[in-house]
DNA sequence: TTTAGCTCAATTTTT
DNA sequence: TTGAGCTAAA
């Protein structure tokens, strides 16, 4: 391993090194660095100058901080002739990391690309470029550099969501849990939880009377091993894999705190504890860190509480490095008074949050509108007409729009009449292109010649396309594993297949099926062969062609199998685009060069294909109207917002059997500032009277945000009697046996429409008389296990407090919709 | 071994 | 309503 600390600050890379990007060997005169900070206003050049210490930046929405940001590391550089690799700014998403190495280039002038990393990397530094990366891009690097000290060999996988949960199941059947007794999948989300706030299993004491804590820590346990025997990492555990390291290993820990003598972190307000600690790994006082590190964040935009964000991260940073500075971004760039009003107006609501007033010197603009249909359908084409005549009478183009939303399934609605009014749309987010069935496939073969030890993947692909290898055969083979696993002699899946696909005495499968396996097992041993010697894209089709994966689809011949070929096409187009990418400026490599890049091509792509996200590519500048959820609709920006569902229930987002804490009213209503704030000019948000969820009808009551928007900034209008649909007739009809004639005016029934036979069961009243079920056991579906702690109210609102011990701790229901839950 | 029908569950999802 | 995942029949 090169030691960088004793690295030349100039190109001077031995004989047989590593490519570097070029140093910034450039002298840079006072003018020029000047000009650097020219651009900014008060607040953010002050941001910018405060280069050592601690620093907290409270960026408003649409305040500059991207700017602030660029120009203060280029500022770093260049008029504090810092060496660039000394800079480190992480950042959430790879396209956040992607706009700011570009924007640092651009204020630099240097030339484009000069910051990536080069593909083939051998531990060495890049010396001269800034490390801009996201969490976890930064922390695979680190992990990759201090592999030593991990335990890991090999290239190890990044196990999705998806791949952790059959790993999860697979660890239940290891420790003999029953998958009936707890949840797979909320002992995944327990697990997840844990690992954002860097929790690991042995520092779990389950209470002994706590049945889901008890099997939480086993299967935590185990899965932890199992991960490890995969050579895989999940996402939670890249970070607190590279905290461990920091935190376990002293001489580790000088060496970066040495190396990135200048910390800068976007979007702190979304950190998790594990984050917040590997932070202070490498800057806090405790650790002997050198603590010049600036955080950038809005606390009203923190909308990941639910995905382990601690808002405590932003709110406390004074605490957490004294004498911190504080700089308030407040005046917005982006939208208009009536807009930042509006929004300043629904954010002040909240208890939690630092004291800050956005502004704006931009012209005063249209009221907003506050639309009310009469169903989602008509919701729909409100919205689709509106854009069509703004579009017209504005001379915008579609990119100028968008529609947010506040759940994935609510776009259906959208999309039908934009696809009949043939007006081109694009979902931001959603199904990642990589999480694609036929995707997930290919990649599961380009994982396992890779790494055969990745049994996960291995078992995706054993029987796909089929090739009569049956649940009865895999069943044997898991078996088999586990016994092999428990004499310790630590045989990969891989290793027990290939001694069952040998074995020809017919003992343990039949000649038929140990010959179909030997099949399978020289196929995937032919391919690794050959993955040296191709290149990435070859390798690809030769997949294809000796599976027969693709030819099985052209068969199927149906509308969902030639999508399928669709798809393996543009990965196709990837993968070569990909190959492109790591050969560029390429002519004067060496052979060794050549084939070292070659081998890398494979490990590369596996690694950054785990890490991307479909909304890393959405193309911003094609003429889209774009569709979205409220959440990726974060850090953009649109000339007209549509704001559809604000309903009680809807969004705010409510579970009707549980009580809903403050807090998480609070989440909800960041997330509406979230969606007020990108809209620059005109704003709709739209909700309606009846809406169908899952099958049944509901009426919605307007969301309670728009009562927190003064009457002067919103215009209302009410199309919810002109445009009723048959449909919105028939329902009301059906479901209140009246016509549609008296249903607007009609007494609402109050909140969300409750589903008769559970609330009258309740309502009998089994603990009506009075009784106390303080002390009684409840098993509930989602939380498990937990004991009634405390009751107020009576009557339908009674509501019962359960501790559930654990990660879920206390909390609130109402009676009547857990009753049938005690044990 | 495959597949047709059934039950069950169902926010948000940067990596 | 939709979809995924599982059991019962071909």
């Amino acid at each position: 391993m090169i030691d960088f600390e004793s690295a030349p600050s100039s190109s001077g890379s031995g004989a047989s090194g590593p490519p570097r990007a070029k140093p910034l060997a450039r002298q840079w005169d006072a003018e020029t660095v000047e000009a650097f900070l020219k651009g900014l206003n008060a607040k953010q050049r002050e941001a910018a100058e405060a280069t050592d210490g601690p620093l907290i930046v409270l960026a408003g929405a649409g305040s500059g901080k991207t700017k602030m940001l660029t120009s203060r590391i280029a500022y770093l550089i260049s008029g504090k002739n810092v060496p660039a690799h000394q800079i480190l700014a992480v950042t959430f998403t790879n396209k956040a990391a992607a706009e700011m190495r570009e924007r640092v280039e651009k204020s630099l002038n240097i030339a484009a690309g000069s910051f990536q990393a080069p593909p083939v990397w051998h531990g060495g530094p890049w010396i001269g470029a800034p490390e801009i990366g996201t969490f976890h891009s930064v922390c695979m690097r680190l992990i990759r550099r201090e592999m030593d000290r991990t335990g890991f060999t090999k290239p190890f996988v990044i196990y999705d969501d998806a791949d952790q949960l059959s790993l999860i199941k697979g660890s239940f059947e290891k420790i003999s849990l029953d998958d009936k007794a707890v949840n797979p999948k909320s002992i995944q989300g327990a697990i997840n939880r844990l690992k954002c706030d860097a929790v690991e299993p042995q520092d779990l004491e389950p209470s002994s009377h706590n049945l889901f804590e008890k099997h939480l820590k086993r299967v935590y346990e185990q899965y932890q091993k199992d991960l490890f025997a995969n050579n895989a990492l999940d996402f939670g555990e890249i970070i607190t894999l590279a905290y461990r390291i920091l935190r376990d290993h002293e001489d580790v820990r000088e060496k970066y705190q040495k190396r990135w003598q200048y910390l800068h972190v976007d979007e702190y307000q979304d950190t998790n504890r594990a984050q917040y600690l590997l932070l202070s790994q490498l800057a806090g006082k405790r650790t002997g860190g050198h603590q010049n590190i600036c955080v950038v964040g809005d606390e009203d935009q923190s909308i990941y509480k639910w995905r382990g964000a601690d808002i405590r991260n932003i709110l406390d940073f004074e605490q957490d490095y004294p004498g911190a500075r504080v700089v308030k971004l407040e005046q917005n760039y982006r939208s208009t008074q009536t807009i930042i009003k509006a929004a300043s107006h629904v954010i002040a609501n909240n208890q939690q949050r630092k004291d800050k007033t956005l502004w704006t010197d931009n012209e005063e603009g249209a009221k907003l509108v506050r639309a009310q249909l009469a169903d989602e359908r008509a919701e729909a084409e409100m919205v689709v007409g509106e854009i069509k005549r703004i579009a017209s009478e504005d001379e915008r183009a579609f990119k100028e729009f968008s529609i947010f939303y506040r759940t994935n399934a609510q776009s259906r609605q959208f999309e039908d009449v934009l696809r009949r009014e043939k007006i081109p749309y694009q979902i931001v987010g959603g199904l990642r292109f990589y999480d694609r069935k036929e995707i997930k496939d290919v990649l599961a073969y380009l994982k396992v010649i890779l790494n055969p030890t990745d049994s996960i993947n291995l078992k995706r692909i054993i029987n796909v396309p089929a090739r009569g290898i049956g649940k009865t055969t895999l069943d044997k083979l898991e078996t088999l594993h586990h016994s092999e696993s428990d004499s310790l002699l630590g045989s990969s899946y891989w290793d027990v297949l290939k001694s069952v696909a040998h074995d020809t005495s017919g003992k343990t499968v039949s000649a038929g099926t140990s010959k179909k396996l030997l099949g399978f097992v020289q196929l995937i041993e032919r391919l690794v062969v050959e993955q040296p010697k191709l290149m990435l894209s070859e390798l690809y089709h030769l997949i294809l062609d000796e599976t027969g994966y693709a030819r099985e689809l052209r068969i199927e011949g149906t509308e969902e199998a030639l999508a399928r070929i669709e798809n393996l096409e543009e990965f196709d187009n990837l993968l070569k685009e990909f190959e492109e990418d790591q050969f560029v400026s390429g002519a004067s490599w060496s052979e060794e060069e050549r084939a070292a890049r070659k081998a890398a091509l494979l490990p590369v792509f596996i690694e950054q294909s785990s890490l991307v996200s479909e909304g890393d590519k959405a193309d911003p500048h094609a003429s889209t109207v774009k569709l979205m959820t409220l959440h990726s609709s974060k850090g953009l920006e649109f000339p007209v917002v549509f704001l559809v569902g604000m309903e009680e229930g809807l969004f705010p987002s409510v579970r009707p059997w549980e009580e809903t804490p403050d807090e998480d009213i609070e989440e909800e209503r960041r997330l509406c500032y979230v969606g007020i704030t990108r809209a620059r000019e005109k704003l709709v948000m739209s909700h309606v009277v009846l809406r169908r969820f899952w099958g049944n009808t509901t009426y919605q009551d307007p969301s309670r945000f728009f009562a927190e928007i003064p009457d002067e900034l919103i215009e209302f209008r009410d199309y919810s009697t002109s445009s009723r649909s048959p449909q919105f007739r028939a329902n009301v009809a059906r479901d209140y046996g009246f016509g549609a004639a008296n249903a607007p005016g009609v007494p609402k029934p109050s909140g969300v429409h409750l589903d008769h036979s559970f609330s009258q069961e309740s309502s009998s009243g089994i603990f009506g008389g009075g009784a106390s079920v303080v002390g009684r056991k409840i098993r509930h579906p989602e939380y498990g296990r937990g004991t009634v702690i405390a009751t107020d109210g009576s009557g339908d609102q009674q509501k019962i407090t359960i501790d559930f011990k654990g990660s879920f701790g206390q909390r609130k229901f109402l009676l009547r919709y857990v009753a049938s839950f005690f044990e």
